[in-house]
DNA sequence: TATTATTTTTAGACGCATCTAAATAAATGT
DNA sequence: ACATTTATTTAGATGCGTCTAAAAATAATA
């Protein structure tokens, strides 16, 4: 099945996706407006039409959700930005902080083709810069088991996979503290407090907000 | 100078810029309107929005001509055209018939930096697949001194170095014939009824056509 | 439950890029 | 030079994506 989409329609697929994607129920209007920084009306719009489309289920008042077609659509427009990702990251030497803004201009170009080339040229990689899967052309995603580190308990220590929060000052932030994919973090301490949690990374002792902690997903090492 | 283009904005630019090049004299509206296949009021709408950012100079019934702003910006698009093309052929193994449409959606996407670093990856080429020479970072093209085969005499040989027309079923024709760039041709008879030339490219002779012969460009050996 | 607050939708407008049809200017031919 | 053809521009309309302001539905709270 294929359809000519516009630019716009790919990112609200996008957007639906990803918010349901750590949800269950529907999603509702004004979570796609903050997403997409526009108003709560436009928004309505533009479901209205995806749900002519049959890329979305929509009842008034109650929120949206994918259908099949349209999850399938959205997963392979996130293939393709992450895909491109790992081009700007491993090809062209950005740094993971630098390559979204640009990989969500590239994720739009429109070619099968291109898609299937460049992942063969970057030796089919699995996960993108910031450790998230990349789905493969049948638009399978292996979900890894990580967790946030928020969940782990004192003593134990574990790997990060993955960063959920993407904004370029979380990344620097995370590069300034020396910590990347596949740092070892034990966990010495946690607040009761304020939730925050000491850490020690590559033998430098950390105290991390549970703002950062929620946001950097881990695996645990047995 | 900077200035935010809209996709549709850029393609006119883009061109203006290449029917400007074959001659000195102002762009007509129809040139413009049937190379981007659309309607001459179309055109003169886009035209006075481009006059009023600074980017053509237009008077009604006069045509148009790139100010100096536009023709840079245009030679901007054209760079980044031409670095994908090499991109998809030299890395993703595309043929050179395949690489147009794709590299017209690349050629949009807006960063400096990845123009830069796209061409350092690709080792600074000087031409693109199909011997267009690839402007420099300020603007600056390497105009060879070529000539289309047309124009050779009878008992020469010349090097093919690049293809005006760049249509994927000229270019297969091309593929079929065995014609690259880099192909010796040496003219051996020039058909003065229809112009059509016989030449002989790998020691297999063959007759070109004046419209296959227009449209490829060449350089004589001494 | 009645009232208030929030969320969502509708109505109407705007800018962009396009179109058709009609008007106007320029070029051409006799 | 005048009439005709061709090129170009204007006027008005359409679809897309957006917005504001107002109305309607739902959720929250006294």
């Amino acid at each position: 099945m294929k359809i000519e989409l516009s630019y716009t329609e790919e990112n609200y697929l996008k957007a639906i996706f990803s918010l349901s994607v750590k949800k269950e129920s529907a999603v509702s209007t004004n979570e796609i407006a903050q997403k997409l920084e526009t108003k709560a009306s436009s928004v309505t719009d533009m479901i209205k039409k995806l749900n002519d489309k049959k890329l979305v289920d929509y009842k008034k008042y109650q929120g949206v959700s994918l259908t099949d077609f349209g999850r399938s659509t959205a997963v392979y427009i996130v293939r393709n930005h992450r895909l491109w990702e790992v081009f700007l990251v491993e090809k062209l030497n950005f740094s993971w902080d630098e390559v979204h803004d640009i990989a969500e201009q590239l994720e739009h170009v429109k070619s099968e083709k291109l898609t299937e080339r460049l992942e063969a040229f970057l030796d089919h990689p699995t996960h993108d810069p910031h450790g998230d899967p990349i789905p493969d052309e049948n638009g399978n995603i292996n979900h890894e088991s990580s967790e946030p580190l928020f969940n782990i308990e004192k003593g134990s220590t574990c790997v990060l996979v993955g960063v959920r929060d993407s904004s370029s000052l979380f990344l620097q932030f995370l590069d300034n503290s020396n910590i990347k994919l596949g740092s070892e973090i034990k966990v010495i301490h946690k607040e009761v407090f304020d939730n925050s949690m000491t850490v020690v990374v590559d033998t430098l002792t950390r105290s991390l907000s549970s703002q950062i902690t929620k946001n950097l997903f881990v695996k645990e090492v047995n």
